[in-house]
DNA sequence: TGATAATTGTTATTCACTATATCAAATATC
DNA sequence: GATATTTGATATAGTGAATAACAATTATCA
């Protein structure tokens, strides 16, 4: 088959024909997902970014991202730690976690320390005020953002996702 | 508390005196996610990563990225829609995805040709290159990719967590 | 009808995130 | 002590996403 170079519309399922009034919002005259629906990946990606918008918001006047929540929180988990281990168990390189570190300690949230047994390595402390933003952070998160979740999904259903999602996150 | 600017180290969980031999692969001494482990957002990006990085590997001999996929997909499910509408419903916008629709069009896998009722649009279709492709994709994707889910979730557990993530991208 | 507004595809540009190679300083290995 | 490895860092390139602006076309409506 050669493709005429020009065509005539096809079958528009007529949006001025329709009779209930179509979400203004999310429009587009409702196209056809068809086997994209059923896609794991797919569902998992405009969920997660869903997800994301979420979290920015509930904490935006932290004005921390979720990668910076996670590193803030690995800190104060993990003290003692120097750059390459902490931005190894977040899964980012090394020389990306460079300029991320320098934008949380030019906001007095976490410091580099040299380490006195290996003067190589910085070991990374939680300052006290990046103590309290992750604490206030903390708070967000959990009132606002994993609390809409749980509304949204149920309990049971968001205990079931988190579990499948490190079982993906980890054996996949 | 006013922060000394070097520190020893802290307490690590010593991997010398270790009994059991660590995953050589992801190993850095395992830190501690903590309350990170339990952020639906965290496991949720993880999770999609490792699903998205498994799908190139699955259609790798296509040369096919999980978005062009959907492209194509959506051009074979949704015929005689032009770029906006495609674009819209994948949540691309319009001056991105001109780029997308230029690398599809130069490989011959889809074709844009004018439209006669609204000479500003351009109507998207596939060529039969791009049916074939698809086609090869599909199966590739459903024997290969979707398979290996089904194999580490279950089958009940992966409907139960598509309908979940639709749910969330789409309520959330 | 004709002036004005809106839409479509496009370009340019910016920003964030990711990835690789490379480097000097420090440490480990043998 | 020579060589290799590790650590933080720089430079750089690639990709995705976002906004503004533009010409061509179509829609609106006074």
């Amino acid at each position: 088959m050669t493709v005429s170079k020009t065509a005539a519309d096809a079958v528009r399922p007529s949006r001025s024909l329709r009779k209930e009034p179509v979400d203004p919002a999310l429009d587009d005259s409702m196209l056809q997902l068809g086997e994209l629906s059923g896609l794991l990946g797919y569902s998992l990606k405009r969920a997660q970014l869903k997800v994301f918008e979420d979290f920015l918001r509930c904490v935006e006047p932290l004005q921390l991202t979720p990668a910076q929540f996670s590193v803030l929180l690995l800190l104060d988990n993990n003290p003692g730690r120097n750059q390459t281990e902490i931005a190894n168990t977040l899964g980012i390189l090394r020389p990306n976690f460079v300029a991320m570190l320098d934008g949380l300690e030019g906001r007095d949230l976490c410091a580099r320390m040299r380490s006195t047994n290996d003067r190589r390595s910085h070991i990374l402390v939680l300052t006290d005020k990046g103590r309290a933003v992750l604490a206030r952070a903390k708070k967000l998160v959990s009132s606002k953002h994993e609390a809409r979740l749980m509304e949204v999904l149920g309990p049971a259903n968001h205990a079931a996702m988190l579990e499948m999602l490190a079982k993906l996150a980890r054996e996949f």
